[in-house]
DNA sequence: CAGTGGTCTAGACCACGCG
DNA sequence: GCGTGGTCTAGACCACTGG
């Protein structure tokens, strides 16, 4: 029945920001305040603060000026379709900066290209030989300057021949799910897969994430009417996205939902 | 530039077991042998360990025969649709049993009814006042006896009221979606939210979560032509889940994911 | 019983960054 | 300078559970 002292004391201080007694930016008492308030051992008091971390409540930030501090959990809303529907007089990249922008927020992005071997698990989503080569699109987007999320798309490398302009390491101006779309490549079926989990070291320094931040991975794999032609790796820090998608008819959610009239 | 001793412990183990020297159920070597492997404190090994227990990559198990052992990933795939559209002749729940016995593991469920005040934020999803009544169903999903996924769906009071098996305590049989259809409230049309976190206390203690297990998290609000009827939290141990949605022609889609064709 | 991890103490020195 | 959190040590006792 009793909990040990670490939990008792995470537990006290999780009441206080889950009831607001704790606001979001608002400071934890001092490790010394703490082993004070509750008569224990300095890492008694880490071992209580940790779970907290881990948890996502809360982030250390060390230097004089520093402490513990209740995270934001601001969120911005990414919309799975909006940037892909081939009628869509718009580019993934511009959809998404749009987006963002509408949301209140600043938008940027670097991109990157890649030639790599595909391992078995992406050859069987492309539907391609292991071992064989595919263009890897890799797009880091960031938010207030701030990285939020990070897109791997892959394509086949026979593919990549045909539609030459995805050998280029340019951003593809009408997006590149159109330019598939006017050469013939026109995706007319969507694979959707969400997974939630740890990130790995790398994703986590990419994306600048704080410990207990957990991603959201999205893996969009697009079909046109003979085969698999793409796969996306969407890649969230969890803290500071969602996402959303529709089905049916989008003009009753707009009725009770404005904001998702924008279009 | 130099990493902290607790760190490179750490990526030394992180990287034979993603390199697969240290396999699924392996065990890692014990404390007292990575003390004396590193020349550390026990408390250094500890931090070491407890980066990777938090990377969801490592359980710790206590007792005798215990140790830390490699998690495994095993993962259910749960399709977003399969259980929702109104053609459907399956009930929600049955869909969900049908699916993870095609997996190969066992189905069962507890089921819960509460009337529950609501939050100011359940009210705006739904259209209604706030603090108004709602009907609360709650279904904790468990595979091979082990928690896995738990759903909440809140029905607005006065609908209830028109159709009042909401408020037995007893499953619908042909599902909730469908009584509703027969009854003049046909969901036309779905809002879909995926958001992935870190799990409250409550969470982890119901779906027992290891440390380092965040949560899928996916929110439907489902509307007729009128107005939102419900809403639903489906919340996924992220260890054990996946959730699948899938966009246009699924006939193109099950050509190349044979399992796919399983409706 | 013996060996695992779980909790806790009382110290120490360091890196950082605002005043 | 000096107070914050970051890292590390060397101990201690406990709870659990298979042999």
């Amino acid at each position: 029945m009793s909990q040990p002292k670490y939990r008792q004391i995470a537990s006290e201080l999780r009441g206080q920001i889950v009831s607001g007694a704790l606001r979001e930016g608002d400071r934890l008492p001092t490790e010394p305040q703490l082993q004070e308030r509750y008569g224990v051992s300095r890492n008694t008091v880490r071992d209580a603060t940790a779970l907290l971390v881990h948890e996502g409540l809360v982030q250390r930030v060390p230097g004089r000026a520093g402490g513990m501090i209740v995270r934001k959990t601001a969120s911005l809303t990414f919309h799975a379709h909006r940037a892909e529907m081939p009628a869509q007089p718009m580019a993934e990249t511009d959809a998404w900066r749009s987006e963002v922008e509408a949301q209140g927020y600043e938008a940027s992005q670097d991109f990157f290209l890649m030639i790599q071997s595909l391992s078995p698990d992406l050859a069987e989503r492309l539907h391609v030989e292991p071992d064989s080569d595919a263009v890897l699109r890799r797009c880091v987007r960031y938010v207030n300057g701030q990285a939020s999320s990070l897109q791997d798309t892959y394509y086949p490398m026979d593919l990549a021949e045909m539609v030459r302009e995805l050998l280029s390491s340019k951003d593809v101006p009408q997006g590149t799910t159109r330019l598939l779309a006017e050469r013939g490549y026109e995706q007319t079926a969507y694979y959707d897969e969400y997974v939630s989990r740890m990130p790995t070291p790398e994703e986590a320094n990419l994306l600048g994430l704080q410990p207990g931040t957990p991603i959201l991975l999205h893996i969009r794999t697009g079909y046109t009417e003979q085969r698999p032609v793409r796969v996306s790796f969407n890649v969230f820090a969890g803290d500071r996205n969602q996402i959303v998608a529709t089905h049916g008819d989008v003009r009753i959610i707009a009725r009770f939902r404005p904001e998702e009239a924008a279009r």
